[in-house]
DNA sequence: GTGGTACCGTCACGCTTGTTACGTAACGAC
DNA sequence: GTCGTTACGTAACAAGCGTGACGGTACCAC
């Protein structure tokens, strides 16, 4: 075996310049040199790591989701059902600097979805899974209080993902008309709306 | 006077074959070529009713917001306050083709305030102005039903705004997985959770 | 007619892009 | 050592970009 690095490694800097680019320039902004020069590194090894544009953004946006994904399965135990959704909600959230980064790649690709068909198929199917997971935490929140969940369960729930999804959105686009303060004031009320009078 | 055109309707024209481009292409696949071949034109008509791409983008933006700031004054006359809110919040929604496009162009727009400062103070003033008007509105809806409006009223109308935004904003990028029915369902969930038991 | 001006098609320039080819240096196996 | 493979910097390429120059054509005033 000749010198050897670790490809994994290698391939997570360069995913990590990637989101730094997105930050800054955008999706539009994101160019081979662009990602080269925020890893600190030539064109030839991002290159020599994806063979393809596509290839690098995948590697990215796969990585970024997965680290999401970890963050909230990492989250402590709550007291009750309701703190945990809660919990939950708030980790989907662009409430610090590392979450911030994450909403806007989330947003870049979404809105990418839109003309791309693959990228539109791995959304929906990430989106329902997360509009399912908070339904599960949602009918928690129900069966702790002892009280039969609504039938309109489910509309509750897009609805306080929509909440989420444009709050998310406007922190990214205006942080400082969102800031993390307002954000978390608006999700809690939403939350309080949507629990209706469970726990009251 | 030579030969005559008029400017106006020519660059209404341009703005249509950019919002066009935009939808299918997206923002970054908007270019002086893609809009003219749009507007079936060549990129000679484009520069000549345009001094910059920039000029362009900004004019194509202003129509949309003019076009849909009409929709919403010229709504029918509605029978009670919640009528009226339910109304202007269904037309800021993109249920149909035209206004897909509308908020196609709002996304992308969005998007791109968050790395430009100007666009980002647009949008801001925009936002806040779209915020105070349905504030308004849902004040009218307690003071229909003679009761005091509630203390949280701004959040709750935050809450209202991102909900409207995050579902807009699912329905551009994943169509199939949000039709226009079910965008209806839910921004009329969040309706009756916001009215609380106002008139229930 | 006959300017003269507005309209706009054509084209070339310089720049940036993704991709590929190539050269060289480092390092493990033998 | 030396050899083969990996790592990766450099550079060239075609394609596509925004922009500006140039020229022709259609129309109105006179």
């Amino acid at each position: 075996m000749p010198r050897h690095v670790d490809h994994d490694q290698r391939r997570g800097e360069m995913s990590q310049a990637v989101w730094r680019v997105v930050r800054e320039r955008g999706l539009e902004g994101l160019t081979m040199r662009s990602v080269a020069a925020a890893a600190d590194c030539t064109t030839g090894r991002v290159a020599h790591y994806f063979s393809d544009k596509n290839a690098l953004l995948t590697h990215a946006r796969d990585v970024m989701h997965r680290r999401m994904a970890a963050r909230i399965d990492a989250l402590p135990p709550q007291p009750d059902a309701r703190a945990r959704l809660r919990a939950v909600l708030l980790e989907g959230l662009p409430l610090d600097d590392d979450r911030v980064l994450g909403s806007t790649v989330w947003a870049h690709f979404l809105l990418a979805a839109r003309t791309d068909p693959e990228l539109r198929a791995q959304h929906t199917v990430r989106h329902e899974s997360w509009v399912r997971r908070l339904t599960g935490l949602l009918r928690d929140v129900y069966a702790d209080a002892g009280t039969p969940p609504p039938d309109d369960l489910d509309v509750r729930v897009r609805a306080l993902v929509a909440c989420l999804d444009g709050l998310a959105l406007s922190a990214v686009a205006t942080p400082d008309a969102y800031p993390p303060e307002l954000v978390a004031r608006v999700i809690d009320k939403q939350l309080e709306l949507t629990c209706g009078g469970v726990e009251a």
